[in-house]
DNA sequence: CGATGTGAAAATTTTCACAGCT
DNA sequence: AGCTGTGAAAATTTTCACATCG
């Protein structure tokens, strides 16, 4: 309470994830000119329990008052900073294929605050079209582009077999927080935050359900 | 041991959630001809100690052989019907937009085993299109579809002020397992399983791990 | 009074360390 | 001898229940 980023530091990575999803409902609360909330009804639209999402936000101090609830407004602002929404992070994706294209397109980036700074891809085939506003750049340009953009994020969208030595490029350049899709697991050394994305994963997570259930 | 389908039933989610991991790590060393391994070198693949890969798989059963190790074919095989391998389940894809595009090109969808048995969509501008080899087809009409084709799972691809009632429908018409790429929480009744993926709350997780950095 | 914030309890997940087989 | 399989311990996460304070 004396010092937030302290306690920020420590939060639970558990409720770390969840707070993309407060601060989304947050902004549907605003959107639709609610002004005041509670842990019930937040917890609900984030569909977690009350409790939960009060402990998740004491983390990052006392953001509510006893007795009446929270400001939506004043809520949505303190978590959004704690997820550094107007820092403007930039983003760097590499590989653009399918996926690359879908992400470069997405909308939901720009919404939520990150720039899309560069794309790169390392086939000759793809190297120099534009997308979504894009020259598509030579992956071999990592490191400079990086490095002379601000780039902060990158995110991984090549094939699987190729994904471990663009991993390890995005690492050498100094970049610190890297998100997957390819479908196998990544070494990163300590220090690199690494999140990963594999729908293949997810459906068969859905499959192994669905074989549970059939066998009842 | 006795009755591997109630083990498989009490498997904690954690564990269900990596299977597909040692799954794709298993398919590698398969692949290289490798015959034999041991829970070492399999967690080192996969990302974890190799005391949880142990633990992970007990709950399968007897996988392996005491003093040796597991033969790689083998346990690929039986994690792989865990998984639902050998069943061919069939997936309908909700959304034709840039991602339900990607989505329905993903080779890895077929690799893993699923089939895309149907692509969905409200716009008239992109029913009747063929995409991946497949035409799309009106949304209005998913009940029939899911009933007419065997659908088990569905994958719901559409922005977010229309993944609730999408969602409502796909429930509505059976389904029983859900992957939604909605950046919102969506409601279902229970036993229905729902797994959420969100690019945007990745890069915000990412996103908040670099701001704490920065403050050190 | 009423909803937050939070210690403490419960549940889950991970890790340890070694018994048990081959 | 060596690696798996697994109870037990440790760590983490969730839930409870209530003191707290506007």
């Amino acid at each position: 309470m004396e010092r937030p980023e302290e306690l920020a530091r420590e939060m639970p990575s558990a409720s770390i994830e969840r707070l993309p999803t407060y601060l989304r409902a947050l902004g549907d609360l605003a959107a639709r000119g609610v002004v005041g909330t509670s842990s019930t009804e937040l917890a609900d639209l984030a569909g977690v329990r009350p409790a939960q999402l009060r402990k998740d936000l004491s983390y990052l101090g006392s953001l509510g008052t006893r007795g009446v609830g929270y400001d939506v407004v004043r809520l949505r602002d303190q978590v959004g900073a704690a997820l550094g929404d107007a820092q403007e992070l930039r983003v760097a994706i590499v590989g653009v294929g399918n996926l690359g294209h879908a992400l470069a397109n997405y909308s939901g980036l720009v919404a939520r605050g990150f720039t899309v700074a560069a794309l790169l891809d390392a086939s000759a085939a793809v190297v120099g079209q534009t997308v979504a506003g894009l020259v598509v750049e030579d992956v071999a340009g990592l490191h400079g582009i990086v490095q002379a953009r601000g780039v902060s994020i990158v995110v991984i969208a090549v094939p699987g077999d190729r994904a471990q030595e663009v991993c390890d490029a995005v690492v050498a350049a100094g970049v610190r927080e890297i998100l997957s899709f390819a479908p196998c697991a990544l070494q990163v050394p300590p220090g690199v935050e690494l999140r990963s994305v594999d729908v293949g994963s997810e459906l068969q997570i859905l499959a192994f359900h669905s074989r549970v259930r059939q066998e009842r």
